[in-house]
DNA sequence: TTTGCTTTTGAACGCTTGTTCATTAAATTG
DNA sequence: CAATTTAATGAACAAGCGTTCAAAAGCAAA
């Protein structure tokens, strides 16, 4: 028997999701042509299409897949007080963000290009993410370790402002990441206690 | 005598820049083309050329007035106490993003699509409007207000913070502004205190 | 009403866009 | 080697892009 009915290669596939990665970081989705992504992998336009029904797949894709990834690795640990808690996601958020730069950087400047179906998608996810955050701030405040009055606001504040280290933190600059997150830890639980 | 050469129709200019606004921070610069501009204005796209040299400068301007605005407004009272000028601050960026959605949406999300020219002038801008802020914070650490390591990451997180009320913001909502701006004034206050 | 200037039109320019598809090339299987 | 299947090509498609410009229209002063 030949090769499985619509298998296609191991390599370009990869490859396509790579370079439309970094081209649509890089340069922003609608700026970027279908030819382009083609020419950085190094075929052909007409190629794209074993590995993508179109553009727009291709984009909500990779941010579907990103935002899967944050979801499935967020630390949730029941057994930790609410401050070790937002501890824990306050090093997590940064890190993985760090990791990904690309990533992030499509998954928050791209929804806007993204289809009424596939944004509704992504969106729900990042509220769940959100909430996973909003529900060790409750906690904490039930628990009387937090004092905050607004924990939805506390919470999109905390993100914003974590998230912010993407626009600056760069690999082997002066600051390691360690420092980073004690940094920005510090704010965090400051911010959130009495 | 006639009308002065060269000049233009004070009505359509001022018309074609909203319009160009509007639809830059809907769409996305790439994605909109000079006939879309130029149909939310009610002309041909070629009359669009009596008011732009071309696109690109289009969006230049938006970002500079922009950034310009911001900065001749920024508070700045030097008699005041370094705390006092933080709580300034806050509210002030808070209000002035607040009530420029649009210009807000493009100054961040537009910057790739400037020329390289282009971006060096807005990131100029966009540096002395940090430096403002990271100001008050030396002051307040010089004076013994403030208890922060690292005047320059306190800086962009309380940026990225604050801009980030952008995002869920709606003039009219449950929340009133005065409640947002004593909201994050207490999460900043405390950040920056022992 | 005529003159002179400003503003807009509408067509045209060369080029790029996302996508399709018959054809060719390559690889794998029996 | 022969048969079969996958993967890539390269040309073609209709549509849209930013921009230009001669011609027409609109308006204010003389």
């Amino acid at each position: 028997m030949a090769r499985t009915t619509g298998s296609h290669s191991d390599i370009t596939g990869p490859r396509v999701r790579a370079a439309a990665l970094r081209l649509f970081a890089r340069g922003g989705y609608a700026a970027v042509s279908m030819r382009a992504i083609a020419a950085e992998v190094g075929v052909q336009a007409g190629a794209l299409y074993n590995y993508t029904p179109d553009k727009q797949s291709l984009l909500f894709d990779l941010m579907q897949a990103h935002m899967t990834d944050l979801l499935a690795e967020t630390p949730s640990d029941a057994s930790r007080s609410a401050l070790q808690q937002l501890q824990d996601f306050v090093a997590f958020h940064i890190r993985f963000h760090a990791d990904r730069p690309d990533e992030v950087f499509i998954a928050y400047m791209e929804l806007r290009n993204l289809t009424e179906e596939n944004f509704a998608v992504i969106e729900r996810l990042r509220r769940d993410y959100e909430d996973r955050l909003e529900a060790i701030l409750r906690a904490g405040v039930a628990s009387g370790d937090f004092s905050v009055a607004n924990t939805k606001i506390v919470t999109l504040a905390i993100i914003a402002m974590l998230t912010g280290v993407n626009t600056w933190y760069r690999a082997g600059g002066r600051l390691s990441l360690d420092e980073v997150v004690a940094q920005y830890w510090d704010m965090v639980r400051k911010a959130v206690t009495a």
